[in-house]
DNA sequence: GACAAAAGTTAGACAAGACTAATATTACCG
DNA sequence: CGGTAATATTAGTCTTGTCTAACTTTTGTC
């Protein structure tokens, strides 16, 4: 497998794949206004993303990710999607604090302690004791 | 209240107050040592930290955090704490994973979704369906 | 009290990640 | 087809955090 990408490389993956289920070529304008970032800070990331493969890049033309880059995208997308619904249906925060938390908070787990929580949601939406209302 | 800190200088903080509970004064090489880092390297965070009036520094002398650094290293104390037992007694991560990933993602968290897994934990050791080997 | 070892700091380098200002390229429209 | 607007890249700077190597200060031992 690869060597672990940064949290900064990761959002920029997790970007470009949120980008990529929209119709049309994804340019790096549209990924700098996504993060809120430069665009020279995305020419940066482009081309180090490029250089471990996991983006198609060449300069002044759109940009998509590789099959590695699909893989590593859809990971960082599924411990986004299982922290925020943590934060928001176990723990009840807001969604929006659930989102921003899960945000920072993908960057920081492994794929285990991931699986655990997948196992661990399912266990309670399976619950008849956690019906309705939490807990 | 303090700006707040990177992830690096929270790290700093929380290993000077672990040191602060055994006896004896607090050196730089004390801190290296716990955190694998070079002695350089503590010398940078100690003024960072001293600049911000988290810890007491006066160089080629003994570090002691100050009424703010102690109150913001319990913060990050009790996050690490939390959630190190979330990971291995909810989740059953084995303790070493379940530590480090709360090193991790202690900086990733706010004080409002720690108090709700505070909550949450304490709802799970007084839950009577909950006792004894897990869900 | 002198002097070697231990501890700490300075100096200089590097990497990642971000920014602004300036330059280059592409694309569209008349 | 030419020229401007939009887009992208280059160049140069800053910050944070790390390192090694060299120098300084403190400490402890005889």
């Amino acid at each position: 497998m690869a060597k672990k990408l940064t949290a900064s490389l990761e959002d920029y993956i997790e970007v470009i794949a949120s980008l990529a289920t929209g119709s049309g070529a994804i340019r790096a304008a549209d990924i700098a206004d996504a993060m809120a970032v430069s665009r020279p800070s995305v020419t940066v990331a482009l081309r180090s993303l490029a250089s471990r493969g996991l983006v198609n890049y060449k300069p002044y033309s759109s940009v998509s990710l590789t099959e590695n880059g699909q893989t590593l995208a859809a990971e960082v997308l599924r411990k986004h999607r299982i922290l925020s619904r943590f934060f928001n249906e176990i723990l009840g925060a807001e969604e929006e604090l659930a989102d921003s938390a899960a945000c920072r908070v993908e960057h920081a787990i492994g794929e285990e302690i991931t699986d655990r929580l997948v196992e661990f949601l399912a266990f309670i939406d399976n619950c008849p004791m956690a019906a309705e209302g939490g807990f």
